[in-house]
DNA sequence: CTTCTTTGTTGAACGTGTTCAATTAATGGG
DNA sequence: CCCATTAATTGAACACGTTCAACAAAGAAG
């Protein structure tokens, strides 16, 4: 099998000075996101800065859209990275977690002036941007592999029923709070860390609370609705994953 | 005081003939949404239907987005509407809270396809249609009076320190439903319905554990959390709502 | 009625995302 | 080496959202 390459827009994998375009094109987005945010930035004036045409620019990304997915990768990458050696030094669930967790906000700070756009073509169900959506489910799994990761390397033991929805549990704990970090407005977004500090100790008393007998019935309702709905969102469509011609 | 007239694009009041241009407007504009989708639907389209020229559209409504505002008027003056005699004719908490939360999923259900949009635009911090932005707080504020009238007028007792920050909670949560049914693809949404079915027993069920005495401390440090979180993510700016010349 | 101000309306123009037919490099087989 | 096929690249064109200077209609003031 191929190594895997990254995608052109017409679905093809490129070796070499494809690559080394299409790296230049995403890396000159990325600076200008930074620089003057998403909506100001033009793809003519991304290509103007990579040396290539405008419509060459459009050979490697099918739409300006698609360029967040380029973040989203690079984003991810520093994410796992920073996480491992955090895991392996720390057992306590709660530490592990709020590192996880700030870890992730860490590596998103840079961006966060056009996180705002960012989410809001990540909300849309049709974009393949979707936290939700068929293309973004490698990235999901790893995410949820390395919630699972977070739960299972602590001293905290947790028992079958939950323990094999706790990762999506926790997942979606994440978003919540990159929900909240888009919309925080303080400096340096330090409300988004005092939530991280508080909810984590939150989530960890309620995880080593599943088990007691009183919140059984709940405990139990809960999980049987998780389990049953969780794949229930699959995406729709994404027909033009592959464009014939 | 003057009426509550409905706002320009350059925040003037209007009466008589400008509004209904205005109304004529939005009428079409809805129209066309509901036929071909948000995207598929041209401003010149619209002014075109509504029989006046492109600029005149853009007096009225400062931006394509803004039409959607029209929407969540509508739809928000319907939920009410309908809410209202339901919670005059039922006191069961649970039924209540499906009643609600349905009603909502009724009266939302002819646009269900161009809710991904609507959804998309919604979530970027930046635009005035957040549900968390300061121009949505008058709605946000009537829905989670709304979420208090299901509470206070069922046969349960919520004692005071969650009484006053639950309605704020079944908004949010009624913000997941909304998501959840967003990216819903299930024939007529029907797994939306099964969704608020069997959430809204969970919900009930933890709103009558809430005094509990083992939950307690969860119960207090939850509560502690929300009061001190719900209003920072107040919007920053809004800053071009009065546009000075 | 005339004049001034406010309100409503127009059409042309601009910038931007996106598409596409055409053109030039790169690659490989004979 | 030449040719054919694929990969890269170009620039012009299109459609749409948005802006704006100008104009018309409607009231208000004198």
């Amino acid at each position: 099998m191929a190594p895997p390459e990254v995608a052109t827009a017409v679905g093809k994998s490129l070796t070499g000075k494809g690559a080394r375009t299409r790296a230049r094109i995403l890396e000159c987005a990325l600076e200008l996101f930074r620089e003057r945010g998403y909506d100001d930035t033009t793809m003519r004036t991304i290509a103007e800065r990579a040396g290539v045409s405008l419509g060459n620019a459009y050979y490697y990304f099918k739409s300006k859209e698609h360029l967040i997915q380029g973040y989203y990768a690079r984003s991810h990458e520093e994410h796992l990275a920073v996480c491992g050696p955090l895991l392996e030094a720390e057992v306590d669930l709660e530490a592990r977690l709020r590192g996880v967790l700030r870890a992730k906000i860490d590596t998103s700070a840079e961006y966060h002036r056009f996180a705002g756009v960012l989410f809001k073509t990540a909300a849309d169900p049709e974009s393949p941007l979707s936290p939700f959506s068929a293309e973004s489910l490698p990235t999901r799994r790893q995410v949820t592999a390395l919630m699972g990761e977070v739960v299972e390397g602590s001293d905290v033991k947790v028992t079958e029923p939950l323990a094999e929805e706790l990762p999506h549990l926790l997942w979606l704990y994440l978003m919540g709070i990159i929900l909240f970090w888009i919309h925080d407005r303080s400096p340096a977004t330090s409300q988004t860390y005092r939530l991280i500090e508080h909810t984590s100790s939150l989530v960890t008393r309620l995880i080593k609370m599943g088990r007691h007998p009183l919140l059984r019935p709940l405990t139990t309702s809960t999980l049987k609705l998780l389990r049953e709905f969780r794949d229930e969102v699959k995406s729709p469509a994404t027909d033009d994953a592959s464009t014939p011609p």
